[in-house]
DNA sequence: TGATATTAAGTTAACGTTAACATCCTCTCC
DNA sequence: GGAGAGGATGTTAACGTTAACTTAATATCA
């Protein structure tokens, strides 16, 4: 009908001037507080819903000085990890009347920084961060969380003495998908998904490294291969090819290895190709090990024996320990919760009977 | 060191008194525009530092009128779907200096008002919205429209006279399975995913019943089976078990069908699975096909043979067209664009040579 | 040498709300 | 019938920024 010329949307004020009535008035009929006589109640209603009347959040915030809403900033959001983590945190949330907002920054530290600034900038609540971590953008963090914003980190490292931090024990589940190749009769077992130098940063790595030390196992370095000249930390799907490549490479060795723990579900399956293409089988040939139980891991063939993290409680835990900060319900030094990990066996490890 | 008490915030005005400027000349500092002299910008950047200042983005957008960002509204997080959406949008944003919040409402009408008025309440330039259609939400969504903020729809039916949609061609690329199963030779298709009164909603399911029309193949309803006594409406995952028990009750039809055509990919694994634990063979004994082309149709036994839908083009486009409704650059009728579906053919149809 | 830029500030008035307080009117109830 | 309670408004002053304008000092040039 009308011409949709891009009009400037009503403004409170304007509403309570069509109406013949104070701002504040149309204020309490808004939002359903003070007294208001039911003929001027309608009387406003009717001329918002003719006004198209919006409230605008912006100037609400900003006199409310709050926003009732969380931010969530993960990286790759194709990795199942980051949904389930993304699902769990909003429905706690939405149980206290909190909104999400999610920012995907996709492994960089300019995308970090661009998230966490553009999350602030609205005046979330509170940060929820859940991306891997990098120099540059955990200086930021600090900033953010100097200036008073709560922050709860997710998998993920990070030192503040007011940030509390989440994550699953992925040392003992690397631990302990090693100790159940070795208890399978395993003795030369490769890991793929990051290089022997990234020791010091990956729990899963290191879980791996003190099973093979428990049980007397020299670690081989050629058998620890992640991709060849750049960093380790990709997306979630393209780690497939790493592992793809990582397989091939252990394959080629002299003397192969016998059982592989994958870095993560997408790295196992990545090596599954491999092995096939080398017209091996699994779990005869080769035992393949992933982490994180994606759904994924259920249609491999054969099924893939993987590390459970518990996603969903992280999720739930990560958005408590947020609410309370937010809430000022305690204020308490810096926490850290590490959840357990749970083994998996399928059909990549131990052949049906 | 220092009690961590959570104190107010500095403001850009404490910042100025502290250095004994105009709170202009902070502003002028932090934006880095208008003329300052090395001085002056020095002793504020210095007291910023101390100060921990952050700028508060409501009150500066409230002022600016705008706030560079576009707020996106997806289903099911999960679903590959979204997620790749997510993520070319993401990317188109960026490029141009928007930022984009995702808000997650999992399918269901309370929750999408929720998610738009979230979004809408924080001025978002614009919106982009990907979950299905239902009726409050729409409503709602109707409204938003009304009152100025650009809109665009993927995926999704919505009329409005200032919403763009952006969207695969359903119709065309479950035309295109069924006809890919004709040439095979089959003529007992099945489809699963939705009951047959659900034909006026799925465009898939239109598009498998003109392919049989073509051909001059009868309709069995009882070879179009859903989930029953329910909304078909569910998030991407879940729809597996509807794939696994559709296509039981398939197989346990006095005579049943050579081949289906599953309504998503999850919906194919989860019949697959029926399939193999009938211990029948693929394709052999039922040919199947999904639709989407996820991640895990390369990984199914056999490879899933499915129909690809250009998710990232549709993210680009939907971002272009958004950016041009807010930078008003145009302001046309609504604008409808239909991208084709491209036919994956693997072995869950074809037997590999 | 005056006229005109340029640089470096400061001042004012919003942006659209709402908390806090003030006003006035109408009932009750002892 | 006067005190007190409650209902229905209005007024004022922020929330923290910045656009637009003003002021003033210094530099530049014909």
């Amino acid at each position: 009908m009308s011409r949709n010329v891009r009009r400037k949307p009503a403004t409170l004020t304007d509403v309570a001037a069509t109406v013949g009535v104070a701002p504040m008035t149309v204020s309490r009929v808004i939002n359903g507080n003070g007294y208001v006589s039911e003929e001027t109640r309608e009387k406003v209603l009717e001329a918002v819903k003719k006004m198209n009347y919006r409230r605008n959040g912006l100037a609400r915030n900003l006199k409310r000085q709050k926003t009732e809403t969380v931010g969530l900033v993960i990286g790759d959001i194709s990795n199942p990890f980051s949904t389930e983590l993304a699902n769990a945190v909003r429905e706690s949330l939405s149980f206290r009347g909190y909104n999400l907002f999610i920012c995907i920054s996709e492994h960089s530290a300019k995308e970090d920084i661009a998230a966490f600034d553009s999350l602030v900038d609205h005046n979330v609540d509170g940060l929820i961060v859940a991306t891997r971590s990098n120099e540059e953008g955990d200086e930021r963090l600090s900033e953010i969380a100097d200036s008073g914003v709560p922050i709860v980190v997710v998998g993920r490292d990070f030192k503040h003495d007011s940030v509390d931090a989440v994550s699953a024990d992925n040392f003992n589940g690397g631990f302990e998908a090693t100790q159940h190749l070795i208890d399978l009769g395993h003795k030369r077992i490769g890991f793929i998904g990051a290089g022997f130098e990234n020791r010091s940063r990956l729990k899963r790595l290191q879980g791996y490294l003190a099973a093979l030390a428990k049980h007397g196992l020299s670690v081989d370095e050629r058998l620890i291969t992640g991709r060849k000249g750049t960093s380790d930390d990709v997306p979630g799907y393209s780690t497939e090819s790493i592992g793809y490549e990582g397989m091939k490479r252990l394959l080629s060795l002299p003397k192969r290895p016998t059982a592989v723990f994958a870095r993560n579900d997408f790295t196992a399956v990545g090596a599954i190709s491999a092995v096939k293409e080398a017209g091996l089988s699994i779990p005869q040939d080769i035992a393949v090990v992933g982490f994180d139980d994606t759904p994924l891991a259920l249609h491999t063939m054969p099924p893939l024996t993987t590390v459970r993290q518990p996603m969903k409680i992280q999720g739930q835990l990560a958005a408590e320990m947020l609410l309370r900060r937010i809430t000022g319900e305690v204020e308490p030094e810096a926490e850290e919760k590490i959840l357990d990990c749970e083994l998996i066996i399928r059909e990549s490890t131990v052949s049906q009977v």
